[in-house]
Formats: C-alpha cells, structure tokens, sequence
DNA sequence: TCTGGGGTCCTGGTTCGC
DNA sequence: TCTGGCGAACCAGGACCC
C-alpha cells in the first residue's frame, strides 16, 4: 500500500499490486485556489481564500498555506479572516472554473470514455477496458497528472481502488498533488483505521448517532453485527454503510448528464421583513430556473419552494403540475402560490430557494422546440402574477420562450 | 464561529385508485 | 355499499455531498 511521506499523506512510491484495481479518482487540489494561482502568480505562497466577502459569506476553497492557519472549506468568512487576517481573498470566477475544468476533463476523455463527473474538479474513471492500450491503472493514473500539470498548469490527486468508494478514499489520503493505489487485497485493513465519516454517506448526525454506540472508526462498523447495525440505522442503511466499510461498492461508471433538479436560493445579507420583497425574490428566481430548464431543454413536473427563517427553520413546500412544463407563467405563480402557504408566525426570512424537479427532456415527450422570441410573456407575468408585487427587475431577455413545433416524421 | 449555493438521495406520512 | 389491503404518487423534511 502507500507510504507517509512525512507530510500526513499517503502516497504510492514503487511498484504496486494494481492487477484488480480498475477505479480512478481524480481530484483537482483546493481548485478555485489553484485557479487563481495560476491566474495571478504574484499570489503564489501567501494564504489565498475563494469564497463570499458579503456579510454571510462562506469559504469556498481555501490553498494549503490558508489552511496551515485553519482555514477550511464551508467556514463562514468572518472566521477565516480572524484566523488568517492576511489572507489574499478573492470571489469565485465559476466561468473561469468551468473552462479550466473542460480541459481537465478533456485530458480525461483522451484515456477513456468511461469517466463520470462528480463536481467541477472530480470525476471517477473505469480504466478497465484501457489497460491493453495505455498500460497498467497506476501508469495510466502517473499519465494522467503529468498531462494536467503540463497542459493546464495545476496538481491533481489521484486515487485508484478496486471500486470507486475506495478509490475515492484513496485520493483524499493522496493530497496534496499525490497518487495512491491500495490493492484490492489490502482493501480491509486500509479503510479500518479511517474515521466513520470517511464512509460516503455518514456525515456529522449520523457519525454522532454512531458514536454513541461507540463505533467510531471504519474497522469498529466492519467487525459490527448486522443485527445491531440495523437496530441503529435502519435495513437500508446499515447494509449500504457496512459494505462500504468492507470496500464493497457496487457500482460503476454510469453517464449521469442527466439533470435531476434545477435550483436557485439566495441567503439575503439581512433578512426579509417586507412580504412585497419576498415576492419579488421569489418571482426573480422562479423566472431564472424556468430559463434555465428552457436553455438545457427539460420540463419540470414539480415546483419546490423553500423558506429559511432567521431562527434557521427551514419549511418547504411542492407542487406537482398535471403536465410539465418550463414556462415562466406557471412557474412563478405557483412558486408565489407555495411561499405564500409557508406559515412564517412573523419571522423574518433569510433563505428563499425556488427548485424545479422531476425533469423530463423534450425529446422524451416526442417534441421538438424553436426558438421564439416571445415578448408578451413578461407582460402576462406582470400582469398576472407580480404586477402587484412591482416585479420590474427581470429582462425580458431572460423570457425567451420556445415554440412547440411538430416533431418531423 | 455561526453557518453559501447547487445539488442528490432517502425516509416517512398522506392520499388516491384499484 | 362498505371495508381493507396494496402500491404508486405525491409531499415534506432532512442528511449529505462538493
């Protein structure tokens, strides 16, 4: 297996056992960091943050001397700047990440079709059907993050398991800017020692409920009854996470384009008092997502409304249309409809999110659509869901219907 | 310390049709 | 006509991930 290189990561060195392990995961380091790195090199080797300066904002990424400071992904930036009151801080540029990204992603189809994306910096590949071509998982894995060192210039980390949870927990021992294979037969004793919440799935409620039954590590679930797991957990559950822990991880490479949800949600500076704001908010997000399911061509069955109040309640409410549908109208009135059921007992409002799901292509209703550009559509917003609300932000660029038009034989 | 935004998935309760 | 069982769909909430 790998060896600590004195930095507290695991790292493959030599030679290695990689005949049964097929599973890559590539991870970019600290990505948004590195990004800005690598735009602004005069910014190399002092603490840099990404993240919101608003008032709520949170760290987005942080490069690894912010977290010699303890700066971590996910703390509110107030903190972060307490902690390391010199750090370099920058907004998040997604445009500039996503084109970095395209090319990593590039690099990765040049070895194989079977990668599956798992955020804008991590994908998992099956090198299986590779290795008569390009060689062993370790080789293809060391080609791997030569190519995106040399070609886009920033460190990935790569795991490579004999399945993807592993290989997962593999690249995270690996960083920074390190590979580690672990031998399908060394799977057990790798994953013992790991904290509880290295299993996929078991986060800070679930680990405590864990470790009140005193299972605080990977190896304590391993050598847990099933009995007393399903007690704890659930069936489902107690199943899913003690195969984990043996290393048993079922699935494979599977192309996951398909969108499930689209959503938008804006925790506001201060809180909302003003119902006639609200509105406003939650009409300005509705008309977003309803034009972004028109710009990737899907149709939602089911509007989400969700509602934060300031005591962090969170309340949400649904509502499934008889047909689905991506138009602007529908949408934002029954978001208005949803918000306006949440019972708020006078609480002011800090999170509003307007969520569209059940997604369904064009294609698969037998349809295909032109564009059309609409102008009246915001009138009939206006004047049948906002106007009285003073909806007068949205552009009417952003209501670009299409028109359904017969689908040719 | 005081908690973003965009997602996926699971669970449990309710409703409804057969 | 009433009743119960069952599954599917819907709805709400929540945990978790990056």
């Amino acid at each position: 297996m790998g060896k600590q290189d004195g930095s507290g990561r695991l790292v493959t060195l030599g030679d290695v056992d990689d005949s049964a392990t097929p599973f890559l995961h590539l991870d970019m380091d600290a990505f948004f960091a590195s990004v800005e790195e690598l735009d602004v090199p005069s910014i190399v080797g002092k603490p840099v943050i990404v993240g919101g300066t608003a008032g709520r904002g949170v760290v987005s990424a942080a490069n690894y001397v912010a977290r010699t400071f303890g700066v971590n992904s996910a703390m509110p930036m107030s903190l972060a700047l307490q902690r390391c009151p010199n750090a370099i801080v920058r907004k998040p540029r997604f445009d500039r990440y996503s084109e970095i990204s395209d090319k990593v992603f590039a690099i990765l189809h040049d070895f194989t079709p079977k990668v599956q994306p798992l955020s804008i910096d991590e994908a998992f590949l099956d090198v299986s059907g590779a290795r008569a071509l390009l060689g062993r998982p370790l080789d293809i894995a060391k080609a791997i993050r030569e190519r995106v060192r040399v070609e886009v210039g920033l460190a990935a980390s790569i795991g490579v398991a004999s399945s993807m949870f592993v290989a997962k927990v593999a690249g995270s021992r690996a960083k920074p800017d390190g590979l580690l294979v672990v031998p399908a037969g060394d799977t057990v004793d790798f994953l013992a020692p790991l904290p509880i919440t290295a299993l996929w799935g078991v986060g800070a409620v679930t680990a405590k409920r864990l470790n009140s039954f005193g299972l605080s590590t990977v190896g304590d679930m391993q050598r847990s009854e099933m009995d007393s797991l399903v007690s704890i957990l659930g069936d489902r559950m107690a199943h899913h996470l003690h195969s984990l822990a043996m290393g048993i991880d079922e699935r494979t490479i599977e192309d996951r384009s398909n969108e499930r949800s689209i959503g938008r949600s804006n925790t506001f500076t201060t809180d909302l008092t003003d119902v006639a704001e609200m509105h406003r908010e939650v009409l300005r997000m509705a008309t977003d997502v309803a034009a972004r399911a028109r710009t990737r061509n899907f149709l939602a069955h089911t509007v989400t409304v969700t509602v934060r109040l300031d005591d962090w309640s969170t309340v949400t409410r649904s509502h499934t249309f008889t047909d689905p549908t991506h138009a602007t109208k529908p949408v934002a009135a029954e978001a208005v409809r949803l918000f306006d059921r949440v019972e708020r007992h006078g609480h002011p409002v800090r999170l509003i999110g307007v969520r569209l799901e059940n997604l369904v292509g064009e294609g698969d209703l037998g349809l295909l659509w032109e564009d059309e550009d609409d102008g009246h559509d915001i009138d009939d917003i206006v004047d049948a869901v906002a106007g009285r609300y003073g909806f007068g932000t949205v552009q009417p660029a952003s209501l670009v219907r299409k028109r359904r038009i017969p689908k040719p034989d």
